[in-house]
DNA sequence: AATCACCTTGGCAGAACTGCGGCAAAGGGT
DNA sequence: ACCCTTTGCCGCAGTTCTGCCAAGGTGATT
């Protein structure tokens, strides 16, 4: 299959069954399904896949159940192929919905509402896997670090003075001089320019705090 | 038992003629077998059972009737348990089995497979068969190194605080320093390195927790 | 330009955290 | 009663993180 060498990892099954068992075992990043298959048809297939989660999924249909292309765009399908296809559209159509899937997991998806992923600018967090990246780099934070950078990031052009940083990171019967505020923004900066010498998103406001500028 | 204290309802029967009497007469859910028992061993009474529904049921077997193993198995066993085995173990074992029943029933179709293996880059983990490999490799876990690592690996690259770790480890009311964990992680490790020294696919986040990386 | 206020940065000691060996106590099978 | 496995925890040593200091810079103000 030509899908390989577009540097994708395929595998391939000739019924739903197996299918979904490869499915609850590998949970792939996305499907490509045909309608009709042994022993449990593309619908079906489509509905089981549904309960656990919500990748992208591509029909495969023939001019026979082109009914059926409604049917399943309502019942969860993302997009449809009609048979005969072009290898270069089905490789194309993947790619779409892999760019939009991952616009949305990065966006808005994931946990709650203050654990969710952030995206601002060339700076990506994601507090689920504590993972930071810059400009697709990844940095290591430390906690502190960690939490001061979500704090600023969360408003792009909003001061935030010490203290407001302060109650982000410390419990309320913590107290720290000032000052620690700036040595975590000192370290948190050269951490960010040992992958990217000329960042500078951290800005100071000279007798007010700090601020994350977004650009 | 303490299975009872795990809040099921167990019956017990020391040969396998009156186990099969309460068989008949209360339709259990599942059945554990022992394959020696007096007045009819397992292998008959599972055959006689079969004959009538297809509860799950799990086979014990001690280190003299291994090779009964693959005839239990064969014949129609769902699970078989090695003596000397803990009690931990078996519960997990139960649990597994009513629960893929469950989706048995209520996904209609068989969806036989469907909590069956789970792949994560180079480990393979089977919650029915308590089986672990690496690299095809079988590692043998506790229960409790085998809870942790099935939590980890279940959504790689997240990171999970020790006291998630503990929610799927322990039951609410027991409670245990979380310090603990690091214990069960270090064996993890250890055992993880007698099949393969280069193992490193769980990771330490400092104040954070640990991480299952996968590749 | 002089002065004062405020920041940045390197350095450092103590605090916090983790890995590991080891041990004693359950827990439960035989 | 005896034994083996599993488990929780302790303590030490090594590592990482953090709060603060002090020296030197930068910005504001007069």
């Amino acid at each position: 299959m030509t899908l390989e060498a577009e540097g994708f990892e395929v595998e391939t099954y000739n019924d739903g069954q197996s299918a979904l068992e490869a499915f609850n075992r590998r949970m792939p990043d996305m499907a490509v399904l045909d309608i009709k298959m042994p022993r449990m048809d593309g619908m079906d297939l489509l509905q089981r896949m549904r309960q656990k989660t919500s990748i992208p999924v591509i029909f495969l249909t023939s001019k026979d159940d082109e009914i059926d292309e409604v049917l399943g765009l309502r019942m969860g399908a993302d997009d449809y192929v009609k048979k005969p296809f072009s290898q270069r559209l089905l490789v194309e159509r993947i790619r779409a919905l892999l760019r939009r899937q991952e616009a949305i997991n990065t966006g808005e998806a994931a946990a709650t509402e203050e654990t969710r992923m952030m995206e601002r600018g060339a700076l990506r967090m994601d507090p689920l896997r504590h993972s930071v990246t810059w400009k697709g780099l990844e940095v290591s934070l430390t906690v502190t670090e960690f939490l001061l950078l979500q704090a600023l990031a969360q408003r792009p052009g909003f001061v935030k003075s010490r203290d407001q940083l302060m109650d982000v990171a410390y419990d309320d019967q913590v107290y720290v001089d000032d000052r620690t505020i700036d040595s975590h923004i000192k370290r948190l900066r050269k951490k960010m320019r040992s992958v990217d010498d000329t960042f500078s998103a951290i800005e100071t406001l000279y007798g007010i705090g700090y601020r994350y500028n977004e650009e």
